[in-house]
DNA sequence: CGCTATGATTATAACGATTAACCTCGAATC
DNA sequence: GATTCGAGGTTAATCGTTATAATCATAGCG
């Protein structure tokens, strides 16, 4: 073996002329040794650059400093928002994370999830990738795991932290309803994971609490990609009557939506509103500039981030479930507006009832 | 202290009915077990979920399968995107990465790279927030590091992988020339950063070239930041004499800048052209479609963890200098068009030589 | 039948930290 | 003066792994 190429504690317990003991004692706060002896030991620290091994010292006491982050796809902003309210108030805590891409594979998210086991991670917060047909019970017994945004299985009983998708889409189609809208399309994305099918859900809401009918044909089913937006998008546009509103159910679905539109030569909100579901960060430099659901990112990472320290505090007591469901704002741009030749009145009927929990 | 949650090397072999060196044999695929029982001791990982403790594994050999990753600022994509290939290609060999972010803050960065040692990553790649005035020596002697899209500091010796700043800056500015403008401004970023510098370099190249001035109205000091964009661009905006075409240095100063546009009501690239150096990958959904130099991030974050295996593969002795230089791409989109009244021809030469390498 | 070569398997000493248990020695108490 | 006490220190066992040397069969060979 090549030469030692850091300082241990046994250096640095030499350096000071004490035991490693001691050196432990005066890192951890916990012995009190004399004012001068430990001014000794942390001289002689910082002589040798000496940083404790935490992986020694994880392995001694059992607790690991480390926690884990899967997210599907980093190229997706909300995913990064996620990703920086997690590193924020884990770093805050002393706790470092790893972060590993799922790509959207499921294979791939197991992986990474026993990877993460494989380092003692004192705990993971983890944006499934997909409904677990088989939910592995087997992993929660290996560290504490806070769910985000996405639910891991229908009926899921754990720790999690997601967003009122339902309100928050029921919220966004009031607003165009409110607008005069009643041609309304939607562009679903899959109803496989927990928001796709919710917000769905608080679109249909809506639109019957308005009595306005969901056309079969304004109905279009995507899977979250851009790709897919473009496409349904066109099939909306293609219709003998076109509608006149869009609702997207996520970011990259708007993103092919818009691509459509400037393809066929359509303005919003001109021609035709839309409105997001997932806000961007540069959603006001687009033209027109996004109406759309903004969901709290970096605050749903903070309070996963919260969630698992309480996990980790329990020290493997299993945790009773505990759901937080946080909102979503609605931020009205430009790109909703309302329908040419329609006034507000004639379509508008009273709201009845606030949407059910 | 609790039971012990989880299987052991020793769990499997009392098992598997063998000694824990076998187990360590077969599963370092060393020592040949005889078939029959090296099928024993899989079946016996298997049944009771075994994954060994990377941790200890490293206490032991040396060699740790961790990287660490420190970025300037999570929310800029062109970070983001370094992140994506460090990941993709740090997985696909096996290493996992711990992502730090050191929000811009030297201090921070300093101690995200002591929390990175302390953890005993196999080596980093790290994206620098400041030019170190005092680039201190003795984290070099910690662990590998190469150094990506930023120097640490002028005359830097040591691995690194860059763009050309400099050729792409001269290469937009040259399209900008070529599309006939003359009175073309610039935002300049950070100079004590190498990007920034060079960028402003490049712009000056192509301009001398060209025999065209550079008034000193028309060069505005930014800090990379969005708001610094915005009001340089103001500034340029309220000149008597209104620049043609503007270069922003950077992404977050473009967002900046077409913000001031529009809050000034005007329209690119019809009253003025923008160019702007970084992509964004939303920069074809802008209105109008940016013109851009596409920095190869992914690939960037790619070569750092190759150059850095390499490193560790070196096993600590220095390896020397390696520079990778990459070249960033210009797109043009339509933020770019020839200036109002005025012909090609008026305004250029013969292009003289190529950039100076 | 010894003796060795060979291959499979095991016992055990690290790795760098923590920590329980144990010393030491002077001051305080009786 | 003997006993207790406690602050300040040390020793050594331990965590889960790997590496090395040692052990143990087993077969080959003269």
């Amino acid at each position: 073996m090549r030469k030692k190429p850091f300082a241990t504690i046994r250096d640095v317990a030499r350096l000071a002329s004490v035991s490693v003991a001691t050196v432990s004692g005066v890192m951890n706060k916990k012995a009190v040794a004399r004012p001068e002896v430990q001014k000794r030991v942390e001289e002689a620290m910082k002589a040798l650059d000496y940083h404790p091994d935490r992986m020694a010292r994880s392995l001694k006491t059992g607790l690991s400093k480390v926690i884990g982050m899967v997210v599907p796809d980093l190229k997706n902003p909300f995913f990064v928002d996620l990703m920086c309210g997690v590193e924020e108030v884990a770093r805050a805590s002393g706790f470092s994370v790893i972060f590993s891409n799922s790509n959207k594979d499921q294979a791939l998210e197991k992986e990474n999830l026993s990877m993460l086991y494989s380092h003692r991670v004192a705990g993971a917060v983890v944006c499934s990738t997909d409904a677990y047909t088989a939910y592995d019970s087997s992993m929660t017994r290996r560290f504490p795991m806070v769910f985000v945004d996405r639910l891991p299985v229908v009926g899921f009983k754990g720790r999690a932290v997601t967003v009122d998708n339902r309100r928050a889409a029921y919220k966004a189609t009031r607003h165009l309803i409110e607008l005069g809208h009643q041609d309304i399309a939607i562009i679903a994305g899959r109803m496989d994971l927990s928001g796709g099918f919710e917000r769905v859900e608080g679109f249909r809401e809506a639109m019957q609490e308005a009595h306005l009918p969901i056309r079969e044909e304004y109905f279009q089913s995507g899977d979250f990609s851009l790709a897919s937006g473009y496409t349904c998008t066109l099939k909306l546009l293609s219709l003998p009557q076109r509608p006149t509103a869009i609702f997207s159910s996520n970011n990259n679905m708007t993103l092919g939506l818009m691509q459509a539109l400037t393809d066929r030569n359509l303005s919003s909100p001109a021609d035709i509103s839309v409105l997001s579901y997932d806000d961007f960060p540069w959603a006001g430099y687009f033209h027109p500039k996004l109406t759309a659901v903004a969901q709290p990112g970096l605050e749903m990472g903070r309070r996963a981030v919260h969630m698992l320290q309480d996990a980790i505090q329990a020290g493997g007591e299993p945790l009773g479930e505990e759901l937080v469901v946080l909102e979503a704002e609605l931020i009205i741009r430009e790109s909703t507006a309302s329908p040419a030749n329609r006034s507000v009145k004639d379509v508008l009927p009273e709201r009845t009832h606030a949407v059910t929990k």
